[in-house]
DNA sequence: TAAATTCCAATAAAAACAGTCGGGATTGAT
DNA sequence: ATCAATCCCGACTGTTTTTATTGGAATTTA
């Protein structure tokens, strides 16, 4: 129940794709060295988002990823579940990975639960949120000094 | 992000035990075999519960365990908890394991709702929702027959 | 053509997970 | 008093997942 580093690294690069967005496409060198991810890792991890449609890449020199949407219409949730398995809290759930009890398990609810609100909850924050939200702290910060 | 068995495994014993209660205390060995557990992972996972204080312990030919409070008292999210490192999605959340530009972190403010949510989430499930839940799944599936 | 870059596949080191084992301590029933 | 049932405790092991690293091929711009 803890977000690995794949997680992490994603929000980070996709943020940091969303702020720099006007300068153009961005190298996965920059990204990583702003943001601290191991550069090939990084680069791992951005093959996914591609894959599922987050980021585009323009190839050669003066190359890189660009957001594939606008950060108002990406949500924390697509990273996350591009990069983390789905999200899916357990493989029970979905269809015949189940345990053969499946149709009716008390457990079963629990997890249906849990994983519509997480999945709810991840969606809900889009990555033009974080971006505001981080200004109003700054500015939050700023005012208490 | 995904369950590990200790939750999952914790979760059922913990519906066992809310289940049986009547019964008086239930000896691990029961447990595990109507829940399908690991006897002797499951004998792990009870201790933790035991030092959370989620349940009690007698000891002794007869013993067993049993909830240390009503079903209704003991969420999701305490056994989850107690079983799955504190929920703690991100280790920069909790103060000094941070990375020291910890206070002002664009993703630390999604970590910190995502916490927050989730939290509010499984505590928000009781093992006496639990029960009544699958109670009512399982009459609706009487009346579809 | 040279430099910057994406793209790809294999490998390796480290950590977490899931489970096992052996034995000690306590208690109720006989 | 003894025995069987049970909790309690700590160490150990094998597997899987995570977190990278490495080396190089393909593409594009200047």
């Amino acid at each position: 129940m803890k977000l690995s580093m794949r997680g992490r690294y994603g929000i980070h690069a996709m943020y940091d794709l969303a702020v720099n967005a006007r300068y153009g496409p961005q190298p996965i060198k920059a990204i990583a060295e702003r943001e601290g991810i191991p550069e090939a890792y990084l680069e791992q991890l951005i093959a996914v988002l591609k894959r599922e449609g987050l980021v585009k890449s323009t190839r050669g020199a003066q190359g890189g990823y660009t957001l594939a949407r606008a950060p108002e219409a990406i949500t924390v949730g697509d990273v996350l579940r591009a990069l983390e398995g789905g999200l899916k809290l357990v493989d029970c759930l979905d269809a015949e990975a189940a345990c053969g009890k499946s149709g009716t398990c008390p457990t079963r609810i629990v997890w249906q639960k849990v994983r519509d609100g997480l999945n709810a909850l991840v969606d809900g924050i889009t990555l033009r949120d974080m971006i505001d939200d981080y200004k109003r702290a700054c500015a939050q910060e700023e005012e208490t000094v």
